[in-house]
DNA sequence: GTATTATTAGAGTATATACTCTAGGGAGTC
DNA sequence: GACTCCCTAGAGTATATACTCTAATAATAC
């Protein structure tokens, strides 16, 4: 592999491990046994690195939530969505984290983050809309949706955040990415008023399947990672 | 004014308006035509100064979350709850913005927290719960209304970070309490099914009151500002 | 092979940051 | 006046951080 890739791909783990603001850029460094000089070699400094990382995320995000226009939506793409976009957020998990700083920094990532945000949020708004012509959902007024979608996305974009201040015990939280899909969970409560009586059943019993397990339940549920393998097909 | 607690001021306005992460202790006494000595001399650490910060910010909040238990809750009082809860945001903002560091570094601050925000989950359901038996909303069994809350709470703690991150035009975002309140909006959104027949008007009424203005609508809006004085009383 | 370009090492640097240490001033008390 | 206690100044420091510079080596082109 390229020095450059290299240099990415210890980026994100370690800012997704120990978070942008505790990762210097001698600490990439020195993690791939290389020089100070050789990672400016290839970057110009630690906000081209993040910036190049966001692309990544940016493209994978755009291509999950591609939206077929020649047929209508099942409850299977719903979840593939929400899924694929948990997945995402986990992938990339120190992007939120620091946002605010990081867009405070950069105008390109700034700007383009702001676009970013608008195409999510007009596909989560279209996604509601094919899964009202499906049926799944009882159709609404645009107001309504917009408004809608604007909550699924900062539950969604938020939900990581809640778990990593508000679960912590005693000692600073290590998350997994099965806690991080129980996200899902709250996002199906959003759209229980919205259920279709037709489907109600069916997606009333896949939000049970994201339930958070109360206290301390195994970390690492074997049935749930089958599942989710499952789902994701 | 003591030393002290001008420490706390500065620190509280200079977080805010640059953030935590952009403050430092010098910065902090140089605001304040100060020695660091002194600075040191009042607080071991900046920690301790977030830390005592936080307190007061907890210390609101629990005011204004205070439930009254001899007698209904009316819309009123849930407006008074959403307008208060967004002013308590609106002045000690830095905190939400840098919330997993400061939390990774002060154990104590990340228990506090964490105790803190299973309180304000408690008071949302509470006065979901209370709203119910007003016949405001229709009740809900408890599960639902846990999971209501906490989205609820999301939307609420998040909405600022929406606002900087994606509403952000070419220059950095300067945020006004105006704008910031437009997420009780979002919040009403989420009510929305809920609401029995009897209140639904008012409500929606209401609502429309905080949606947002579309394209950079004149930034300080007299009305608006004077129906919130009077909403707040 | 030689010339050129791409890559790398590694020492070094300017600045910042959180914090320390010593010395002393001012106010009250005896 | 001397003692004490609270408060303050301000110089100083160890460490970290983002980044630079020079020189050397590896890869490629001709």
């Amino acid at each position: 592999m390229k020095t450059r890739d290299k240099i990415l791909l210890s980026s994100l783990e370690l800012f997704n491990e120990r978070g942008e603001r505790n990762i210097t850029t001698n600490h990439i460094a020195a993690h791939l046994a290389i020089s100070p000089g050789n990672l400016y070699y290839h970057f110009r400094n630690k906000s081209d690195i993040i910036y190049e990382i966001f692309l990544e995320y940016e493209k994978l995000v755009d291509y999950y939530l591609d939206i077929p226009e020649d047929r209508p939506l099942t409850l299977e793409d719903m979840t593939f969505y929400l899924e694929s976009v948990f997945d995402g957020l986990w992938s990339y998990r120190f992007f939120h984290r620091d946002l605010e700083y990081l867009l405070d920094g950069d105008s390109r990532l700034r700007q383009d983050y702001r676009d970013f945000t608008n195409r999510c949020l007009d596909a989560i708004s279209r996604i509601f809309e094919k899964l009202a012509e499906a049926g799944i959902i009882e159709p609404q007024p645009e107001e309504l949706r917009s408004a809608m979608s604007l909550n699924v996305w900062l539950v969604i974009t938020n939900w990581m955040a809640f778990l990593k201040t508000a679960h912590a015990g005693e000692a600073a939280v290590t998350l997994t990415l099965t806690e991080l899909k129980q996200g899902i969970y709250q996002v199906l409560t959003l759209e229980i008023p919205y259920l279709s009586p037709a489907y109600r059943d069916r997606v009333m019993a896949l939000r049970e399947k994201y339930r958070p397990h109360l206290p301390d339940a195994a970390a690492s549920d074997g049935a749930f990672d089958a599942r989710v393998g499952l789902i994701k097909k």
